[in-house]
DNA sequence: TGTAATCCCACGAAATCCCATTGTATCCCG
DNA sequence: CGGGATACAATGGGATTTCGTGGGATTACA
């Protein structure tokens, strides 16, 4: 699991009426080194009231780790239950997205509700993946260090001015 | 067992008074990636009361698997028996439908019934296979993720505003 | 000859493409 | 070093295509 390319930085973009978001290009940057799709996959955060988001190579890797745990266990049912919902959480649960020729995705309706993206979302580098976040939630989330939430109040404010 | 191409996402879509189910654009275009056939084939889930589906390439790549299995243990009586029960499991309680040039199938009658499906087919991708589910039943399912009920809900929902 | 499967066309909604505009960062040359 | 030109990013709006769906017509089969 030693994926060259990490997502990194910032940036605050907005939703449009069509709901069309475009992913910074610093972050697609990364996703056509790390292969050649132009594609990135959207599943809801574990811990935070935002969005996952990352390559499909990752998907991919992430899927293959799931296939040898099981392969381990082949004769304990319950690791048999516990591998069929995992398989479903990382796959039924989540949304392969196409970007277009000017870097734009159409934000699916189910995504958004989940992540709670109102008009403005705020792109996260985070190593081997990126988060999608509603400003508002992230600066009222007290998990969320100061320094961090400083990065966000500069986005809405430099957006705020133009 | 790597497959490149992976099932991924979720979709309701309605079964029309002659059975006719569209299967979604984007669980057709793995299946295409994946060979050149326009067909799937359905089967029974062995856990879950809903079907099984894949392509016709992952259904050869499942028999070459349960071979390999086999020979591993040719001198043990009760593999082989299973062997046996196994490869009937997958090749006689499969049915293999073309879909036509919209993308719908036909739903056979028998694993109509054996999925219980009826007016709504959830679509829910699993990586290698997808699942086609009575929308119902899986809300009913104490096996199922939370999260998971959450987007059936969500697609739901979606309809039933329209 | 009747029943069921397949084909064909049609429609509305939604997704996608294409082009235009703006602002910003970068480059180049005086 | 400065200032204009250039390239690219983000965004808006209109035009086009695709997708899911319904219904009728045609074909296959028993």
């Amino acid at each position: 699991m030693a994926l060259e390319h990490l997502f990194q930085g910032s940036a605050l973009n907005a939703v449009d009426a069509k709901g069309r978001v475009s992913i910074p290009a610093f972050l697609r940057s990364v996703i056509e080194r790390r292969g050649d799709a132009r594609t990135i996959v959207l599943a809801k955060h574990e811990a935070f009231p935002c969005l996952s988001a990352y390559d499909p190579a990752y998907a991919a890797l992430k899927h293959s780790k799931l296939e040898r745990l099981l392969e381990k266990e082949e004769t304990n049912p319950e690791a048999q239950l516990e591998y069929q919902q995992r398989n479903l959480m990382a796959f039924a649960a989540t949304e392969e997205v196409p970007y277009d020729s000017s870097g734009r995705i159409l934000f699916p309706p189910m995504m958004r509700r989940k992540g709670q993206i109102g008009d403005l979302a705020l792109f996260l580098g985070t190593g081997e993946t990126f988060q999608i976040w509603n400003p508002d939630l992230l600066l009222e989330d007290s998990r969320i260090p100061e320094d961090l939430k400083d990065i966000a109040r500069f986005r809405l404010e430099e957006r705020g001015q133009s």
